[in-house]
DNA sequence: CTAATGACCATTA
DNA sequence: ATAATGGCCATTA
C-alpha cells in the first residue's frame, strides 16, 4: 500500500452514490491530471472491492477495466444516472 | 539506477 | 466514426 494507492482510495470510497468520477477527474484532485494512468494502477494494483471502483469511469464516459463482476453494479448506476455515451 | 507496464487522456490522420 | 501516436505518472522487475 503506497501513498498514491491511499489517496486513490480515499478520494474513491467519497464517491457519493450514482456520481462518477473518470481517472482524469481524480488525477485532478491529486493535483495533476496526468496522474489518471497511475491511478487506474493504483486502483488494478488495490483490488479493494471496499472501494466502488465501479464508480470510476473514463473520462470519455466509458466504463473502464474493471469488469470483475460489477456489471450489475455498472448496470445499477447507470440506471441511477451514469449515462455512457449520451 | 534503467526499462517496461498499465483499469488513461488528448491530439491527429 | 475508429486507429494510431505521444505524453505524463506510479509501481514493479
Amino acid at each position: 500500500m503506497t501513498i498514491f494507492q491511499k489517496k486513490v482510495y480515499q478520494i474513491v470510497s467519497k464517491i457519493p452514490r450514482g456520481q462518477v468520477f473518470s481517472y482524469g477527474q481524480i488525477a485532478e484532485k491529486l493535483g495533476n491530471k496526468n496522474l489518471a494512468r497511475a491511478v487506474g494502477n493504483a486502483l488494478n494494483k488495490n483490488y479493494d472491492r471496499n472501494i466502488p471502483c465501479h464508480r470510476v469511469i473514463k473520462s470519455n464516459g466509458q466504463l473502464g477495466g474493471f469488469n470483475r463482476g460489477i456489471k450489475k453494479k455498472a448496470l445499477l448506476l447507470k440506471k441511477e444516472g451514469v449515462r455512457i455515451k449520451p
